[in-house]
DNA sequence: TTGTTTATGTATATCGTTCTACACAAAGAA
DNA sequence: TTCTTTGTGTAGAACGATATACATAAACAA
């Protein structure tokens, strides 16, 4: 009497059915499927066969426990930010080339929920990280990256050892702004910027308000610099930017951190019964597609977001395949010109 | 000579070192983890106190291979449109009150990769699958469903058995946005509409087509129903749009599958010089965050994205606790009204 | 006392893979 | 012939949980 294996469970093709019904042991499939050494051609055509036939899937969640689970998590800060569509598509590009798959999922600006979320992923076995514009500090970054391997898109840090970083330059983007409206004769610009739960130098939009200053100050108008702060909430800005607009001082022009605020800028200038660009002009940030509606024609920093998706892509493989050195690059942003300045 | 086991792996904290610490069996601390019959008091708090001092966290691949694991899937036909985000926050609301967790991927609007990324869930062992608007058809979803809990989003087939569907009621959509025309004193209303590669009744924009021919029928304007395509690509849409309107038979109303092209719609009116709405009016769909731009001014339907999200999400979790007769719901969409008709 | 129930904890098979260690045969070298 | 080497395949121990079946002691009933 055979030790027999009792029936398998109702309908699931696993590695055992395929062993079974291509007449080779667990190991040799296990073997045809990573494409490990000691298979002949006449076995491995054999069990490509059976997996055809039987439409056979190994479990990721299996393979998780002790290898690979071609995987990889990207974690976005927010869902409805316009820049962020463009960079998993960057992803998802350079990953159908691999055969490895993404999986997402959203932080909602939530500190807390961002370390869970990450969390899960490395309980997940996933193989590795692309965090998009963590709220997270650097060190905190770092922790998780001694864990799995880590790419971070929109965080600016340079010298981190522990991941890999992948940015535009905003402080350059910033300049390119100011820079385009001084040749316009403009000198009283202000930025717009939402107020930060928690700034560091790292985050995105304290860069470009430091490429802002900087810009300023080289042109000469320091003096002037000064950063209008809204509240981040969605609903109370498009008020707060109309409020902005009516006081005395209202300055000359706006650069802002977002289009998600510019085109707010836009509307509260034709309420107020402004003109733009002549008695206010605007430039936004990220090339969004509302920017380019003819309605809207707002003028505005690319950030080549689909760029920026790719490359992290690509490190991520790279480090996943067994680089250690930390890379960091910087992708040159540039201006779409439109009417709105 | 005790049976020791050697020493664990560096690092990982895993349930032996759990029970090793706490000094109790695996089995117990897993029964404390499930919140498990026949766990004392004194023993929950031992092993809690333990898991918190280790920062334990259960290793979601391992428990995929018996369990649950506490994770469903939510495949989005693509990232862009705007009506997405809110299903998200929806579902998220539903399931931070449960301890589940989503994940997310991106179908970009392909069968082959929406079937593939369906399979990765079902190999991932989540627990179960909210699918928003998928191009599959119906007879493939009915065979996903059958291994794992299922709520489809956009995608009307009320007689499926299999899974639950949740929708806008698309059809009275498309008819209160004619009303509100007709009730202006329009008759000649033309509907834009993306080419479908596939088109089945269950599809969101096939159902609002009927919607729109049912409407106009009721209204004794059928014989000027007429659906005007263009291509789905979103590159060449503006331009498509623009020739639409230049023909000599232009419509008076144009009614919009979706905001995404109706703003298009009222870019190419502003570019041929026609008044938005006294020589064409305009409604959208989605009523998403650009149609309230007082720049752009577009009255569009809304189907509460929010409402389906937490709706698919409620949904879900009944079904994984065992529910099996299918449910379907429709929810009544509304029109928001704007300057564009 | 003795048997039965209840409460609490443990031992261990199991899930579906990967991967190391080994077995065996054929080919080549001595 | 005998020993190596090389090529090809198999056995079986992990991985980290879950969950069934059982062991033990205390409480209760007869």
């Amino acid at each position: 009497m055979s030790k027999e294996t009792k029936p398998l469970a109702a309908g699931r093709v696993t590695i055992k059915t395929v062993a079974a019904n291509s007449g080779v042991s667990v190991a040799a499939v296990s073997k045809v499927l990573r494409g490990a050494y000691g298979v002949s051609e006449t076995l491995r055509k054999k069990v490509q066969a059976s997996i055809d036939h039987l439409g056979y899937r190994p479990s990721v969640a299996a393979r998780g426990m002790r290898g690979q689970t071609f995987t990889i998590g990207v974690l976005l800060v927010e869902i409805a930010n316009p820049f962020l569509p463009l960079i998993i598509e960057g992803v998802n590009e350079v990953l159908a080339e691999s055969n490895y798959k993404a999986m997402l999922a959203v932080g909602q600006s939530d500190m807390k929920l961002e370390s869970k979320l990450i969390e899960s992923m490395i309980d997940y076995h996933m193989d590795g990280l692309i965090l998009v514009a963590p709220q997270l500090q650097g060190s905190q970054l770092a922790r998780f990256a001694k864990q799995i391997p880590m790419v971070v898109i929109g965080h600016h840090e340079a010298t981190a050892t522990a991941f890999d970083t992948v940015n535009s330059d905003d402080q350059e983007g910033a300049a390119v702004a100011i820079r385009a409206l001084f040749e316009k004769g403009i000198r009283d610009i202000a930025m717009l910027s939402p107020v930060l739960d928690d700034p560091h130098a790292a985050n995105v939009i304290t860069q470009r308000e430091i490429g802002y200053q900087k810009a300023m100050q080289k042109a000469g108008a320091a003096s002037r610099a000064r950063i209008l702060r809204v509240a981040y909430d969605a609903h109370l800005r498009p008020a707060a930017i109309v409020e902005l607009l009516q006081q005395r001082n209202r300055p000359r022009a706006i650069f802002c951190w977002s289009d998600l605020d510019a085109v707010h800028v836009i509307d509260a200038a034709m309420q107020l019964k402004l003109r733009v660009p002549q008695d206010i002009a605007i430039i936004g940030y990220d090339n969004s597609s509302v920017a380019a509606l003819q309605t809207v024609s707002l003028s505005s920093i690319d950030q080549s977001g689909k760029r920026l998706g790719s490359l992290a892509g690509e490190r991520l493989l790279s480090r996943i395949s067994g680089r250690t050195t930390a890379s960091h690059v910087l992708v040159e942003p540039s201006l779409f010109i439109r009417k709105s300045h």
